[in-house]
DNA sequence: CGCCAACTTGATGGCTGTCAAGTCAGGTGG
DNA sequence: CCACCTGACTTGACAGCCATCAAGTTGGCG
């Protein structure tokens, strides 16, 4: 709401959203452009949207038009059965890209949940793909993205598939830390913005078996932690732990 | 190796890859093309190449240059971790993608094997981008492809991070058996092309565990099974299984 | 005919789910 | 300011599903 009468002092290049001058731009979609094809950007990303934490960004169902850019917060995706069952497909951070799921049914098959107060740049599908028809880096940068998205999901299937829980739940920590640390924070401490049930979700165990691993790795020393405030002490611990397969 | 004296016998047209008169036109890239637009799919098309059982098409870390589209027979696709541990990722069949994941490092990231004598044909890369910025109806069909990957790769999630046993390999019947049904096959009848280990692997489960739910199935009258012979017998009684959530 | 890989089936054990009780932290209202 | 309340988390006891180990069977192929 821009109803705030401070808004006529601040310049509108700063309120615009625009690619050009977002910190994110070596992480999001606009990777890799020349500044002119940058601005052609600008002109597409026009809407920028809030969205407060536990609020949806867009419901499985929903009618796909737009894909989304973190610009700032946390979100989660999870699927649903009919029975009601759901799993947590993924937790994504600024610079990530959202919805990319809704495009082969032109419906959004997942729901997309804020985990903190977020911002998100509404990119409109159409436009985008009309604009990578022009510029080619665009074009390749966007199949890149997508095809991470599918070797990221490869991984995801190997961890449930193969991994033990305190395997899981180490793969994850690297992850995160990993993903803090391109983000320019620090690689050995973060919040956690999900709950032990989503991790549990992402992971394919119940909460009270994460809480216990979590509870493991800090009498191991491996990690300190106390309820969303994580301390990684020891990472090649956590990735020995990862790969030593010792069933 | 067109060693073959036969081969002058033959018009070169019938030889020649084109995707204008493939059978698979509906299911695979060409999906939706005009006849003029499909003619210069078939220029890039060029090369099929015959991949025997048991065969690598691609391997994990080789150069990515290409993307695959089985025009005859069956594949798997699986990743290694640096322990040893592997999972199948996925089972392909004629339409059917292969190489997607490669896009993103422009380097294989799982390995693509024949499980019986196949035919793809190749779609170099780059080729593919150039003409999707000239063609629509290509480029979007082929974003339409990567998306459905995506959410393909979700529902496996969701099968290994919350369904029991039966309930996935239930699934995966299914799965199957609409597959081939889409492609013209007797929906309730087929042979699988895959050992019960490699059907595990997919499933995160053990060739033991397999066996059995085959075993109680059969019992249940749900299928009749003889080694890799299945035939469905109660489709609704599978579906009831996959969704009735009674742990 | 014999070999071997793939498969089936049984017995046992362990990881993780389930159920339950209790603790902690943050927010609200008196 | 403090008591209270609630959701999130931790911890313990027990059980069940599936993995593991083992032995035997089947079917294809040289």
């Amino acid at each position: 709401m821009p109803s705030n009468t401070a808004f006529q002092e601040i310049p509108l290049a700063v309120i615009k959203t625009a690619c050009s001058n977002c910190n994110l731009r070596e992480l999001c979609l606009p990777m890799g452009l020349s500044d002119e094809e940058m601005h052609r950007l600008d002109d597409m990303v026009s809407t920028r949207k809030r969205v407060k934490r536990s609020e949806h960004l867009y419901r499985a169902g929903q009618e796909f038009d737009s894909i989304y850019a973190i610009r700032s917060g946390f979100f989660k995706t999870d699927v649903l059965l009919e029975d009601g069952r759901d799993q947590v497909t993924g937790f994504q951070m600024a610079g990530e890209l959202l919805g990319l799921d809704g495009i082969s049914a032109e419906r959004h098959t997942c729901n997309a949940i804020a985990l903190e107060d977020s911002e998100v740049c509404a990119i409109p599908f159409t436009r985008l793909e009309s604009l990578s028809r022009e510029i080619f880096t665009l074009q390749h940068h966007f199949h890149k993205v997508m095809s991470r998205e599918i070797v990221r999901d490869h991984g995801v299937m190997m961890l449930l598939g193969t991994m033990r829980a305190e395997e899981r739940l180490a793969a994850f920590l690297l992850n995160l830390s990993q993903r803090f640390t391109a983000r320019g924070f620090s690689h050995a401490e973060f919040y956690l913005r999900m709950t032990r049930e989503e991790i549990g979700s992402y992971l394919g165990l119940k909460l009270e078996t994460v809480s216990r691993a979590f509870s493991r790795f800090q009498e191991d020393g491996l990690i300190a932690v106390q309820q969303k405030h994580i301390r990684i002490l020891d990472i090649p611990g956590l990735k020995r732990l990862m790969t030593h397969h010792t069933p």
